[in-house]
DNA sequence: GCCATTTTGGACCGAATGGTCCGCAACAAC
DNA sequence: GTTGTTGCGGACCATTCGGTCCAAAATGGC
C-alpha cells in the first residue's frame, strides 16, 4: 500500500492499440507508445513488460473485441444475409475504420516472419471463419443465403473477401472500386 | 574510360528486390541489401542512390512485371474464364508465391503513410483493374463469363480476391481454405 | 511525522540503423 | 609505363532503436 498509480492501465492500453494498429508492430517507435499511452518508460516496462509483450497484449484485446462484435452477428434475429451486408459494409465504411484490420495488417508485416504470432493469425482467422460458417447456416435456413455451396465454404469465401477489403482500405482506394467489390461479394451468397 | 563494374546492375537490383518482398520496406536493413545485392555500400549508394530511391526502382520493376505477366492473359486464345482461373491459381500456389504479392504487402505496410507510395500502389491497382475488365470483356463475349454484372463491378470484384488471397497466402492460411476462398470466387464470375 | 512501499522521470546503455567519405585499386587511353 | 578516371572496401558518423537502472517523489499505514 504505497504510492498509487497515475494512469489506468486499460486506457493506457487502448493507446498503445491505437498505435500499433496504425503503424504496425516494427513501425510503431518507443517514443509514439510512451506518448500514446502517457506513461514513462519504467512505468510502461513495469506494467507491460517490453515492446513485444506490450503488442501481444493489445493485439489480443484487438482480436476478442473483433470477435465480440463479430458474435453480435449470430445474435440478431434479422435476415442472415442483412447480418453479413452490415459487417461487410463496415468494413468499407471510411470514418469507422480508417486503418484497415489490425489482423489483415500484421498477418502481412509479420505472418512470415514470427511463427508465434502466425499462429495467433491463424487461430483467430480460424475462429471468425466458425462464427461467419454459423451465419452462413442460419441464412441457408432462413432462405436469405442459397445453398449450392457449403456454409464452411461461403465462410472461407467471406473471410478471404473481408480481407481483400480491407487491404483496399489501407491502400485509400477509390469508393466506386470498394463498394462494387463489396457488392460482387455480397451477391456470391445467392 | 576507366575501370569498370564488377556486378551486373540488373542482377543486383533483384537481390534488392527479393529482399523487399520478403521483408517489406522498413524490415530491410542496409545490410540484408548488401548481402542480397551483392554490392559494397559505396557501389550500392553510387548506383542506386538511398534506400528509398533503391525501393522505388524495385518496386517499379516489380510493378512493371506483374503487369506484364498479367497482360500475358489477354494474349491466350482459350477461354477467358480459364485464364482468370489460372491467374488467381497462381497465387495460392505456394512454391510459385512464397511472399504473397509485394504490392498488397506495400499497400498495407506503407499505404496510410507514404502518399507517394500510396499513389503508385492506387495507380498500379487501377492498371491492373483495367486489364482485368478487358480479360472479363473477352469472357462475356465467349461466354464463359456470365453477364449479370458489368465488366468492370467483376474486375473490381477480382482485385479484390486477388489481394484477399494474397493476405491469406502471406498469413500461411490452411490450402483447403484457399482452395475454398478461390473456387467460390471463381464462380462469381458465372 | 515517520516509515515502508511503490511509482515515476529521466539519465544512461549498447547495438543497430541509414548514410557519408576517403584512400586505394583497377582498368582504358595513350 | 604513365596518367586520368572510375569503382570499391571499409572506416567513420550521427541518430535512433529498445531496454535497464536508480534516485527521488508520492502516498497509505501507523
Amino acid at each position: 500500500m504505497a504510492r498509487p498509480r497515475e494512469f489506468d492501465e486499460q486506457q493506457a492500453l487502448d493507446g498503445a492499440l491505437d498505435v500499433f494498429w496504425r503503424c504496425g508492430y516494427e513501425g510503431a517507435s518507443l517514443a509514439q507508445l510512451l506518448d500514446a499511452t502517457g506513461l514513462s518508460k519504467s512505468s510502461l516496462y513495469e506494467t507491460f513488460g517490453d515492446k513485444r509483450r506490450l503488442f501481444l497484449t493489445a493485439f489480443d484485446l484487438y482480436q476478442e473485441r473483433q470477435l465480440a462484435q463479430l458474435e453480435e452477428l449470430l445474435r440478431t434475429r434479422k435476415p442472415a444475409r442483412r447480418s453479413i451486408e452490415r459487417f461487410l459494409r463496415r468494413v468499407v465504411h471510411r470514418p469507422s475504420n480508417p486503418w484497415g484490420c489490425m489482423v489483415c495488417n500484421e498477418a502481412v508485416e509479420l505472418g512470415p516472419h514470427d511463427p508465434d504470432i502466425a499462429k495467433r493469425i491463424a487461430r483467430h482467422l480460424e475462429r471468425v471463419e466458425a462464427v461467419l460458417t454459423r451465419v452462413v447456416e442460419r441464412g441457408q435456413r432462413d432462405g436469405s443465403i442459397g445453398t449450392r455451396s457449403t456454409a464452411r465454404a461461403l465462410a472461407r469465401f467471406l473471410v478471404m473477401s473481408w480481407n481483400g477489403l480491407q487491404v483496399l482500405v489501407r491502400a485509400k482506394s477509390s469508393q466506386p472500386l470498394l463498394d462494387d467489390a463489396l457488392a460482387l461479394a455480397l451477391s456470391a451468397l445467392d
